[in-house]
RNA sequence: GCGGGCGUAGCGUAGUGGUUAACGCGUCUGGUUGUGGCCCAGAAGAUCGAGGGUUCGAACCCCUCCGCUCGCCCCA
């Protein structure tokens, strides 16, 4: 038992009875992104590891301590997806997309890997829908993304989530901001917590991001980036609040809202229950990144885009305990006890799933009444039975498992149309 | 990387030092000769996470390790 294989840690198997909530969250994904002229790409699972490194940036976490990492036996080094945007970014430049009309509106599931301390919500494999519109910089295409990924979470069920919207401006202005942040910081260094001293020199913006009970008193009166946009930026985010107001869907202005990525600039934003505050409650987010194709070695091309974790999503389902739909049972469990049914039970079979009909043949050998049993369980519609006695004469026998179980005899070749008829 | 909780059949649990580890669900078989759901009976299925220690005797006490899980950090 303990020496058996189990699946490695924070990864897990998707058994036959989570797939339903699976297949509702794709299915609205589909749906949703249709709606707003996305079309599908996939990308591969692993990338050169270098792309995360000079997409995502090396001083994040993902990067720094979370990615998978190996050498193939070429000697290249690659790494396991750990977020989806700078492989999709990789493919625009590769495949030349700049010349397709522009935006251009993509849209993915994917595996994502980061190696973290798993726990309820947080995988060390886990699935997001990742939408990226490259090649706009309209404020309006910003508001597009979050509405759409808005509207997923309404199709699936989910409809007490909020979304919390800041801007970290750009590049040039942010520098002035993280001077100044600094200059806030400096004289109360020693009495900060260890990650936000070496956040100080690394990543300054993620001072604001601190939960540490010692570096709180300091947090209320730091100087905001969101207080002191530049111009461009401060408009910018206007018409993003004002777009998503016109879209019904309720924002909240999170100034300390920073995200993991170096890459954005101005919007970020990122979704959440507002019914509970669950640690790992978001469940979606995302950001503008005009600098990211530049840095990837392409021409200068805004933006923006989100990942959602499905698990996530799931999990809110489960909470707010949405129906899902679920496959529909077998429309036939076939019952056979002959001497040579072989032929006979497989031609059968194979007639009625020509025809559609969904189709389970019991175990050979077992007994009637183990038969039945099976054909019950398997919430077949009708359980049809062939024997000596029928197989000799042409007929099946066809019994309908609901209600009280009415049972006829219908020639081999009328099966079907006996199924149909009824079903 | 840091803290807390938990590991007994496929699943959920009982058993907290004394002979062959119990129950429910599930699985399989049967309740006469070819008929399900309910019911009844039976069977299979557990080196009690692993190793070491204490003891005449350990699932139960102690130690170490492993695994799972929840939280912190971070993120989806």
């Amino acid at each position: 038992m303990s020496s058996r294989f189990q699946a490695p840690r924070g990864t897990q198997d998707i058994l036959p009875e989570m797939q339903p909530y699976w297949a509702a969250v794709l299915r609205a994904a589909e749906d949703v992104t249709r709606l707003f002229g996305f079309r599908r790409i996939d990308t591969p699972v692993f990338e050169n590891a270098a792309l995360f490194e000079k997409g995502s940036g090396d001083t994040t976490d993902i990067v720094e301590k979370e990615m998978y990492q190996f050498e193939d036996r070429g000697g290249d080094r690659l790494a396991l997806t750990p977020e989806g945007t700078p492989g999709i970014a990789r493919a625009y430049l590769e495949h030349g997309m700049a010349s397709w009309p522009q935006p251009v509106r993509l849209w993915t599931t994917h595996p994502m890997f980061r190696y973290d301390r798993p726990q309820k919500g947080r995988y060390r494999q886990h699935t997001q829908i990742d939408c990226e519109v490259i090649g706009s910089a309209d404020p309006l295409v910003d508001a597009e993304v979050i509405e759409l990924l808005w509207r997923i979470y309404q199709a699936v069920g989910i409809k007490s989530v909020g979304v919390r919207l800041g801007s970290i401006d750009d590049l040039e202005p942010r520098k002035a901001y993280v001077q100044r942040l600094k200059e806030y910081y400096r004289p109360h260094l020693d009495r900060l917590s260890e990650d936000s001293r070496r956040r100080f020199d690394r990543n300054p913006l993620r001072l604001l991001d601190s939960k540490d009970e010692r570096d709180l008193p300091y947090k209320d009166a730091a100087p905001k980036l969101v207080d002191q946009l530049s111009p461009e930026a401060q408009a910018h985010m206007e018409v993003v609040r004002t777009a998503l107001d016109a879209a019904g869907i309720p924002v909240v202005i999170d100034p300390l809202l920073v995200r993991g990525l170096d890459y954005y600039n101005r919007t970020v934003f990122e979704i959440v229950p507002t019914d509970d505050e669950r640690a790992q409650g978001t469940v979606g987010g995302g950001g503008r990144y005009d600098g990211l194709l530049e840095i990837l070695g392409g021409p200068h091309t805004p933006a923006v885009g989100f990942g959602s974790g499905i698990e996530r999503i799931i999990l809110e389902m489960q909470k707010h305990e949405v129906a899902v739909a679920e496959p529909p049972a077998p429309d036939v469990f076939l019952i056979h006890r002959a001497e040579n049914a072989a032929r006979a039970v497989t031609q059968l079979a194979g007639s009625l799933r020509s025809r559609a009909i969904a189709v389970v043949v019991a175990e050979s050998g077992r007994s009637m009444k183990s038969q039945f049993r099976s054909a019950d369980a398997s919430k077949a519609r009708f359980a049809v039975i062939v024997g000596d006695d029928e197989l000799a004469r042409g007929v099946a026998m066809v019994k309908d498992l609901r209600g009280g179980g009415e049972q006829r005899e219908v020639p081999l070749e009328g099966v079907a149309e006996a199924i149909a008829g009824v079903r």
